[in-house]
RNA sequence: GGCGACAUGGCCAAGUGGUAAGGCAGGAGCCUGCAAAGCUCUUACCCCCGGUUCGAAUCCGGGUGUCGCCUCCA
């Protein structure tokens, strides 16, 4: 039975879905202004993790992340820069798009654009307006705090607490502080509707697209920690008083990545974008780093950490490469993974029985432990996929080498890794340790390893 | 100030009552022309002080320290 930590109820409850073996799923995606960084990474792949999971147990799910492309830091990132708010969102979208990719994140099911979901946005803010839980000032809509009862449940704020900390806006038309926006004034950049033109508040968006892609109630919503409040306290509270029935059975939040202790953030200037980290570090050693640690705590960030998941990464990623799948499974491994997984995800524990299946598999060379690793490592997202160099990089890398050692025939690109390894083979025959070494360097600079053994030697690509 | 979490070996981390998984790094050895990789072996009284218990890292009370949310934020 899997478990998972409600952060509604500050309880790890068994996860009963509306309908039996479906789950409907959302996930907070970006606001499309600006590259995605490790905390999103952390953020998205263990949302990633459980809809694989909750596939691989068998569940029919159905899986939502949107897209923020309007919103105050897309505009003012398009004012600054003189060009449409458009533009701005397509090129983080195509940037955020590529690093999911990049990173082996699944494609949700679903991915709605709020620019796309405008006409629901606007039903949903007549419906709260006409039942008496929202009201509008001056082309603004606002949401009425105290008209529901149960804001400030999921952040555990009481209400009066957070009127005494509110602070006082002294401009605002609100009748409260704690009203947050359903839809602002926006004569430049806004969308005709009902109140002159305008544009959504950034908790609408959700909100409208859950109804619309998912239905009134859903399964699973999850996102940052950071997001529990005010984010989705007002979700909360817009749904259930245009619905007027409970939003989401199981809240899940993810913590955040830290760097010297501190939240990594955008505000905050100390984050490391995915492209960047990627150009040192693959997609397995990102994925491990994250996974070694429980996604509800905070993972610290440095290099040594990265090292280290890069060695694990790696050791147990290699230790099936060239296992071609069957059909033969370890099931008391199987077990043990799903009781860890089961276990609010225990991705930790899971690793752990994944490097047992490498050292069974070492011992015994059964394939059905390797088949097992690989099946139960690919539920975590990893690739198990040898990397191949391309023949533009052989092109470029490779074959100038093969033209260097003075290798007098011609040779197809394909084929020069391979005959440059027999070159070296030969040399090492006749202990011409100069040449087979020299060799060996110049692959290394170009990206391949040589690994020997009693078997011969392989090349990896790095 | 209100609310929520966390504190386990050099580093990361699992472990909710029965005597400390796993990963990384380090050390020793094997293999190897050398190197890399691989393999074998190898290091813990669990922040402090009380309490409950036959027995606690695990439960309770009190400290200390760290972090997050309360404003946009994954």
């Amino acid at each position: 039975m899997l478990k998972l930590h409600n952060t509604y109820t500050n309880k790890t409850e068994d996860f009963i879905p509306l309908e039996e073996n479906k789950v409907k799923m959302y996930v907070c995606g970006p606001t499309v202004y600006d590259k995605a960084h490790l905390g999103h990474a952390r953020c998205y792949i263990t949302w990633d993790v459980l809809y694989r999971y909750l596939k691989f147990k068998g569940f029919d799910v159905t899986y939502a992340r949107n897209v923020t492309d309007i919103d105050d830091k897309i505009l003012k990132k398009a004012d600054d820069n003189n060009v449409k708010p458009e533009a701005i969102a397509k090129e983080f979208y195509a940037s955020y798009i590529n690093s999911m990719h990049d990173l082996n994140v699944l494609n949700p099911d679903i991915e709605p654009f709020a620019t796309k979901t405008l006409s629901e946005m606007i039903n949903m803010v007549k419906e709260l307006i006409n039942n008496g839980f929202a009201y509008v000032v001056d082309g603004d809509v606002y949401f009425e705090v105290s008209k529901f009862k149960n804001y400030g449940k999921l952040s555990k704020q009481p209400i009066d607490d957070l009127m005494a900390g509110a602070r006082v806006e002294t401009d605002s038309k609100k009748k409260s502080p704690l009203d947050f926006a359903l839809w602002k004034k926006d004569e430049i950049h806004g969308f005709s509707c009902p109140w002159g033109k305008g544009r959504p508040g950034w908790h609408i968006e959700c909100s409208a697209m859950i109804r619309k892609h998912l239905g009134k109630t859903i399964d699973i919503h999850a996102g940052g920690a950071d997001l529990q409040f005010p984010h989705h306290e007002n979700e909360i509270a817009q749904s259930e008083c245009a619905n007027g029935v409970k939003f989401v059975n199981y809240w899940l939040h993810n913590g955040f990545v830290t760097i010297n202790k501190e939240k990594m953030s955008k505000s905050l200037n100390n984050f490391l974008t995915i492209d960047d980290i990627l150009k040192e570090y693959n997609s397995n050693t990102i994925r491990f780093f994250i996974l070694t640690n429980h996604y509800r705590m905070p993972v610290e960030f440095n290099t040594e950490a990265l090292e280290s998941a890069k060695a694990g990464s790696t050791r147990l990623i290699n230790s099936v490469n060239n296992v071609k799948k069957t059909d033969t499974f370890d099931n008391s491994s199987i077990e043990e993974f799903i009781n860890a997984m089961d276990d609010d995800l225990n991705t930790s524990k899971a690793l752990a029985v994944l490097f047992s299946l490498s050292d069974k598999f070492k011992k015994t060379n059964d394939i059905k432990y390797a088949n097992t690793l690989i099946t139960l490592g690919e539920v975590l997202g990893f690739d198990f996929s040898k990397k191949e160099l391309s023949e533009k990089e052989l092109k470029e890398k490779i074959m100038p080498l093969y033209e260097k050692f003075n290798f007098n025939k011609s040779c197809l690109p394909e084929l020069v890794l391979g005959e440059i390894l027999a070159q070296r083979d030969e040399a090492r025959k006749n202990k011409d340790w100069q040449k087979s070494d020299l060799i060996r360097d110049e692959l290394i600079k170009s990206g391949i390893i040589i690994k020997d053994s009693k078997d011969g030697s392989i090349w990896e690509v790095i």
